[in-house]
DNA sequence: CGGACAAGCTGA
DNA sequence: CAGCTTGTCCGG
């Protein structure tokens, strides 16, 4: 459920899942020990945990017997809250992990023995981590303690690393970052191009620090160079054992959930990455488990972004450096104001794009052309204008019925131009097959188009220098670029989904960190008939607090996140979950559009109290708490 | 989840 | 009413 090791969580380390149980395999408690000596005591009382299954649809945990015989080879002595167990449970073997030790089972029931002790799991804090996210997301808990587990069996936490000496700070704005353990996160609103590495050495000098980067090959490459820094790293998730015995823990989303022995700080890099939250059900967010888990731990708790989330300014004190050193860290943005061109002929590209396509202010370039959201977007044929819903922020589409509609609430105006009254408007979709050639004829040069099956040499060392991809093309170039292009932002602005704008900022943050600092002299290149709009004037600006209180006073009016809290419901039996849940006081209801429901309540905890009371119907059905789209 | 069992449908 | 399908319950 929750991707990686959290698939490889299913404790199948023996024979197989839905084996029928061997009577003779058990181990029986009674047998052994009973009717040799009873005269010597009165049998001590047995010991009893209480154990969770790693069966997502089984929410209840069961007790278990711990076999005598392991009193006497020392299993019983490592098992404990945490440890990963094999039960029988309605007749087969299941995983499951023990959630609680030494208790007193309801009378009436006979217990089975635990079958199988599958190593240590997750610690008790954890345990009670999983809990937390599980309420907070509308999830099962056993996926979040899959999640804690390694995916293989570990005997032990690995010995613990040798002390190594962190170098000491060395003057940064940001230094005192980790000043605060009061449970509020400390925002860093680092540059695109700074060397997050201090940062991490900042949280390192803490003791055992957790960091966590939005993607697992970010987390290689930063867990390689904090090696070669000489740090203890434990990368995640392969390092489990390495994590539980001590030092750095660096990983992606499901390291949120590692072992740290000894917690001392929580660095969440590139806080805004939208990686950051899990696409199925249960959605959960690890940058703010992360945050959670800082707060119960009382350690300090730092989110990196260069442009932070509204989530993360609403939790945390923001820290920014100085104008200079922040627009250092941005490179220059060129706009090219596309309402003036005569795109009937020139099409998706601006005569201004010419001499970036040749290479004449460096290579390689790198074009980026968003194909996915197909939404056609019209521009009025006289004035250049996109036809676009004042009121809700949104591109009009063109209906069968030769009318303007909104998408948002469906209300439709007739086909007139708001800017200069024009009744013709130009289709800018561009058909994508055609773009690399056109680009190849201007550029007057090889144009590479990258796709998912281009091999990373003809990216890295090849013979092209301009390429040309969605978004992806960004995440697949690791050397410096000297242009990125982006061939068709407005869709980005535009798009109708309440993070259109911070998922626009996060696509140029990622372009920015390809053409690196100010002085080296890349450039990021937009076109886009919206010059004006925030986005793009806080990019120009190297100035991100542009973007926030016009998205917070947006947002608080709406009540959506983070002044509110909010769940989509849908699927199959989603009409049914609503009917149960009905129209309680402190929700609110929005829909069905699409098939879908929206909730909304003033903050999670009532929000998961209120979806968690609703008896769940059998059926498909998905609850998506900080839905992407909404 | 997957097995057990009960309640509904069909067919000779 | 056996034989099968579909649904609901429950697991220590």
């Amino acid at each position: 459920m929750t991707g990686g090791a959290a698939d490889q969580g299913r404790l199948d380390l023996d024979d197989g899942m839905t084996a029928d149980v061997d009577p003779a395999e058990e181990e029986s408690p009674v047998d052994a020990s009973k009717g040799v000596d009873d005269a010597v005591s009165p049998d001590p009382p047995d010991r009893v945990v209480r154990v969770l299954p790693d069966v997502a649809a089984v929410g209840r945990a069961f007790d278990y017997l711990v076999p005598p015989a392991w009193e006497d080879d020392g299993r019983a002595e490592s098992l404990g809250v945490g440890s990963r167990v094999r039960v029988v449970l309605g007749g087969r073997r299941v995983g499951g992990w023990v959630v609680e030790d030494h208790v007193v089972p309801p009378a009436g029931v006979e217990l089975r023995p635990l079958s199988r002790l599958s190593g240590i799991g997750p610690s008790a804090a954890l345990i009670d981590l999983a809990r937390w996210a599980a309420r907070r997301w509308v999830g099962p808990v056993s996926g979040f303690l899959a999640t804690a587990s390694p995916s293989t069996v570990v005997e032990a936490a690995a010995p613990g690393p040798a002390p190594a000496t962190v170098p000491q700070a060395t003057g940064h704005w940001f230094d005192g970052a980790f000043a605060g353990d009061d449970g509020v996160p400390t925002v860093v609103r680092l540059p695109p191009a700074a060397n997050p590495v201090p940062l991490v050495l900042a949280a390192a000098r803490l003791g055992d620090a957790l960091v966590l980067v939005p993607t697992a090959p970010a987390a290689s490459r930063l867990a390689g160079q904090l090696r070669r820094a000489g740090l203890p790293v434990a990368s995640m998730p392969r390092d489990w054992a390495q994590a539980a015995g001590g030092g750095l823990v660096v990983g992606s989303r499901a390291a949120a959930l590692a072992p740290v022995r000894d917690l001392g700080a929580v660095l969440v890099l590139d806080e805004h990455d939208e990686a950051y939250q899990e696409e199925r059900a249960p959605t959960w967010n690890a940058r703010d488990l992360a945050v959670e888990r800082a707060r119960r731990a009382r350690v300090p708790c730092v989110l990196a972004s260069a442009a932070p989330t509204l989530e993360a300014l609403a939790a945390g004190h923001l820290l920014v450096p100085s104008r200079a050193e922040e627009r250092a860290g941005w490179p220059v943005l060129d706009l090219v104001d596309r309402r003036q061109d005569d795109s009937a002929r020139s099409g998706l590209f601006s005569p201004a794009l010419v001499p970036v396509l040749r290479g004449e202010g460096g290579d390689p370039v790198i074009c980026v052309l968003n194909r996915k959201g197909r939404s056609r977007l019209l521009a009025c044929h006289g004035c250049g204008e996109l036809a676009r819903c004042e009121q809700h922020r949104v591109p009009l589409i063109q209906d069968e019925d030769d009318r303007l509609r909104c998408p948002v609430d469906d209300d439709r105006r007739p086909v007139v131009c708001d800017a200069c009254g024009a009744t013709r408007f130009r289709n800018l979709r561009a058909g994508v097959a055609r773009v690399r050639e056109e680009l190849e004829a201007l550029a007057g040069r090889p144009v590479l188009e990258v796709t998912a099956g281009t091999g990373a040499t003809n990216l890295d060392d090849g013979e092209a220098s301009v390429f040309v991809g969605t978004e992806a093309v960004l995440y697949r170039i690791h050397r410096r670029v000297a242009r990125v292009v982006f061939l068709e932002f407005d869709q980005e602005l535009l798009a109708p989904r309440m993070r259109a704008a911070e998922q626009a900022v996060a696509l140029l943050v990622r372009a920015a960190r390809l053409l690196g600092p100010r002085e080296a002299g890349g450039r990021l290149v937009v076109q886009t008939r919206q010059p004006d709009h925030e986005v793009l004037q806080a990019v120009l600006h190297a100035d991100p607090g542009r973007l926030v209180e016009g998205e917070r006073e947006r947002r608080m009016l709406l009540g959506l996140p983070p002044y509110g809290a909010l769940a989509r419901i849908s699927g199959a039996v989603a009409p049914e979950f609503m009917a149960r849940l009905g129209t309680p006081d402190d929700v609110n209801v929005l829909g069905p559009r699409d098939g879908a429901w929206l909730v909304r309540a003033a903050d999670h905890d009532s929000l998961s109290a209120v979806l968690a009371g609703v008896e769940r119907p059998s059926g498909r059905l998905r609850i998506e708490v900080d839905p992407r789209r909404a």
